[in-house]
DNA sequence: TATGAATGAGATTTCATTCAT
DNA sequence: GATGAATGAAATCTCATTCAT
């Protein structure tokens, strides 16, 4: 039935065993964080990726399916660094926090990064089984791994007596604050630059605290 | 509709139509915590608050419109809040922020309090107006007054001289880290008594710092 | 299509490339009467068949051929049936019903044979050609074929002088009652110890009627 | 924002209460019937029953609903029937089949008598549930009725001692027949004449059998 | 005021079909 | 000959929103 003179260059079908799920998992990524979850269209993410809307259905069996993937993605590289950060601990407490803290802020501008906490957070109560899962895979990597630094120093004397367990909330939790204000309401520097600046203040008052005295 | 002169009840049966838009607020905010924005239904919004979908039309233009009124609804308790930092803010900067921490603390448990934030978080992108709502309202409000606390802390003599503008960021962070943590991977203890532990321990850290000696 | 001498095995990895579109139409016939022809997915009928969806497409340029295709494989045997029916017509009229009922009971129980008139008698509404095709080659036989049996007998002296195109109803209507029942609704023994008991009483019934004294 | 001028005129909305289920499931089952149930479009209910896709929707949750809808509807008058056949059941069997023949018949050539019976064949498979009700609430009530009227006449002596659980395949399965020629394959009249011609015809056939001789 | 009824617009998902290898 | 990759076109179902009462 081939009707005369196929032209030869029909492209219809452009790539070829290469449009990787990466590159799906890549778009969904940039338009879940604009958009969010819900308000994001299968089709937009579709065309970002720069294939058809059911070629996304070739690799992921469902919208859900790429927040998993997004999730499973993010696993290894954080997990990675959580190995290295206890590696590292050979020197002071202060140097093995400096040296993760340097870690995340040079890595914390990229989206690809921080998107998938800050999507996991937005949609967390809609799917327990990803927070489940990134709690699983990262936080309950994280957490630990932090809290047994401070534990360490504090053991050998290097650090005063304080709750390791809730201290980490004073390591981690300004960061967090520091990339949500900048990327939500515009607050701050976010440039590398200002986030250096903003980390060397943080250490600063991490280490030594505010007041003037000693208690 | 009950007929003409209705003497003896109606209290049961007719709620003061005053408090409607409240009681719709209260359910859209249960709604758009336990399913985003975009998941969550109007009608489930209105079941909620014992309505028909229609009637919840009658109160608010759209369904961002309850978003809106979310926001608006949230800002003047976080105002008079931040007045009365300002107002309380005669003895020392330990003292007023001590103060504030606390009152944020008492608070911090109830959604009705840290929901408002957290929807906006998740929003903030594809509501950008929203976002700048809060932030005209509230952000602008809390932080400059915080800052400015350490600002006079520092001019006093009574902090070490830290940057008022990040630092901000220290104070702050730990105690959305607290929530974040506990309310969305369960991970911590975030009842009230957990709440005041965990405050304890951040005002220590804050401004003695984790380093048992001063530089 | 074996490349020239094979010699050895090729038995084991290659099927018979004649073969084919035959195990094709006997996928597609097990899936149509088991999803229905549209809910039947192409896809599935390839697996079955043990090949990959684009090769299904190799042997029938479209799904609904598929449907001609089975349809135009059905013809044959039952034309040869019905030829023989009439072949077979040297006794009498008895004799021959008797016959051929005794040929289509010991089919009918397979699938293959039943299963064709079944699709055809859902999808013909949607396909009016295939129930064209099938009506022209098998049913415009089978009947008459049927009808002359009755007629000669009734010319015969062996029958009443009942209406031979209605009657043929009364022969066939219960035996396809028998079969529906059985495999539609589970009703009935669709065995064929079943079947032949039922064919008893059904010849038993058709050739003396139920009433205890002749009219 | 009321734009001005809001024309009173616009008739987005024309019904009112009173676009019952039943249209909308006379309009499934013409359709059900001309394209069966996969292929027929949701929408084209919808424009049938005159109304919008999503009203649909309001009063049947899912496609498959509908189907439900039709078996649940057609069960009444069914079930009715039968009680009605075995109210009736005073006088000889013989009456008693001829009434219950004389009743279908004036009504089997409604569609909306044949065509459930028929779109439930078809997709038996597929819904077992459905299969199972329709089997629960017909066949059921039906066979039994139909064999205690045989029984009954083998009982009195009227009948000669056939089975009478096969017999009524003879009884039904003409039936049957006449209207699946009739109504797929064009074969036959149909017409109410026609079909009284082939009853009677039926009745001589089933009663007295078509060989002149008894046993 | 309050709501039942209705719908337009769109979202996800499916699948027959095709091309390049 | 055989197939993995890709897609256009549709179908089901959802939901914010509106009108008549």
């Amino acid at each position: 039935m081939t009707k005369a003179a196929p032209t030869k260059d029909s492209r219809k079908f452009r790539r070829r065993a290469d449009a990787r799920p990466d590159e799906v998992l890549d778009a969904a990524l940039t338009l879940f964080m604009r958009e969010g979850f819900e308000a994001a269209r299968v089709e937009d993410i579709a065309k970002i990726a720069g294939i058809s809307k059911a070629t996304v259905y070739l690799y992921f069996p469902s919208k859900v399916a790429l927040l998993e993937g997004l999730v499973r993605r993010a696993i290894s590289p954080v997990a990675i660094l959580a190995e290295n950060m206890l590696d590292q601990f050979e020197g002071t407490a202060k140097e093995a926090i400096t040296l993760v803290l340097g870690l995340v802020s040079s890595r914390i501008s990229d989206p690809k990064i921080y998107g998938v906490p800050a999507i996991i957070m937005c949609e967390a109560s809609r799917f327990p089984d990803l927070a489940k899962i990134y709690q699983d895979e990262v936080i309950s990597h994280m957490l630990p791994a932090l809290r047994s630094v401070v534990d360490r120093g504090i053991a050998s004397g290097e650090l005063r007596n304080v709750d390791a367990e809730l201290t980490v909330r004073n390591i981690a939790g300004p960061i967090f604050m520091h990339v949500a204000a900048a990327s939500i309401f515009g607050v701050g520097d976010n440039s590398a630059a200002g986030l250096r600046t903003f980390m060397e203040n943080h250490l600063d008052v991490l280490f030594n605290g505010i007041s003037k005295e000693k208690p």
